[in-house]
DNA sequence: TGTACATCAGTGAACGCGCGTTCACTGATGTAC
DNA sequence: TGTACATCAGTGAACGCGCGTTCACTGATGTAC
């Protein structure tokens, strides 16, 4: 077809994105020590040493891997902030299903964007990813900034609660992960418990 | 000496015990994948083989320095609360400092013992000694909880804040990780979320 | 349009490495008598 | 108290495995002319 859009590879046609796709669906299949550059070939269907041509070493892969994780997070985010009504307490309560949301479909790459690495190198980089995930919580915490107080509180609370939720739901705290609980499951508790947030009226 | 206490190991004295402090060294040095049998044999000063008599594989060592996790987690709940003033508001706010204080002094340890891990066999065990750990914050929220009032909803309260703090903290999301921040740091910054909750009069 | 050529993504064999695990062994410890 | 013995923690060699990485190669693609 045409070459107009993105360079092509000659012979896959897209194998950089298909081994970082490969490779979240291992993280979720297998944990963390399954991530392997041979595994992800593997289930491409390419040969071990094709990465090498797309990819500066298993850790470069990983950096990949958790760039696009962080994408995917900030669409959640977004996706479920559009969906609703747009009133600020409604983007505010959606923001935070679709933070649960993310975390619930894909533990494993919630854990990877999220997981302290001080060895890493990665860090500054995923840092840049992350401020835009941060961005979009930022401004839908805004309207509900008491005047005169310091919005981080408000934003560093929210985000606390629900990350701090989604992660325990996760490691089973609150008892058994069912996403497909009835009644009072994950999302109408995390939104209960931003219920209770002393926030200023959304204006 | 005396043998009274526990079974004294013949050679080494206390082997066991050993490779699960090397194990958690390990771990805060060099990560999830720098926790091999070998390693810790290594810096024990044993044979690689040694730790065969000691643990049914790396999972069970694995298993071993979780459960150990949770006992340092414990252990600094308890301290932390009682150090200070024993009036309810006090024990509230010191034991949120013991949690944050254990995830900044321990991250990887933190990291592992509150790991989501589908596919590990030792989720059920770990459940049981978190728990424990559980207990002692929902006995310090306890005062907390509004007459009439689900209990549920503050303790979940205060644990996803403060541990969704912790952990965006740990991970750089809030600015670099200096645990010998002058003025505001993340002491500060727990104990003023936490004054933001809407509790009950601590009785 | 056709041909010759340069590019480069993917191949398959090969390498060294650290890993978990096994095995026969050794030798110190603790115990039975 | 002394001796013979059973126990078992730790040793060192060996194994097969999957890993990342390299290398010369192949052959399809895209381009220059």
């Amino acid at each position: 077809m045409t070459q107009n859009t993105a360079p092509k590879p000659h012979h896959h046609g897209d194998l950089r994105n298909s081994l970082i796709r490969a490779g979240i669906e291992l993280l979720e299949e297998g944990g963390r020590a399954a991530l392997t550059l041979r595994k992800c070939a593997a289930k491409v269907g390419v040969s071990h040493a094709a990465p090498a041509h797309h990819f500066n070493g298993l850790a470069d892969l990983k950096q990949a891997i958790a760039n696009e994780g962080f994408r995917i997070f900030q669409s959640y985010l977004l996706d479920a902030r559009a969906k609703g009504p747009q009133d600020p307490h409604s983007q505010l309560k959606n923001i935070c299903r679709g933070y649960l949301s993310f975390a619930i479909e894909n533990p494993a790459l919630f854990g990877l964007i999220f997981s302290y690495n001080r060895l890493s190198e990665l860090q500054r980089s995923l840092d840049d990813k992350g401020q835009f995930a941060y961005d979009v919580l930022r401004e839908t915490c805004a309207p509900f900034v008491r005047i005169g107080a310091d919005p981080v509180i408000v934003e560093t609370q929210v985000w606390s609660l629900v990350h701090g939720y989604a992660q325990l739901y996760l490691s089973g705290r609150f008892g058994p992960v069912d996403p497909d609980a009835q009644n009072f499951g994950p999302f109408e508790t995390v939104i209960a418990l931003l219920d209770q947030l002393p926030l200023a009226n959304g204006t």
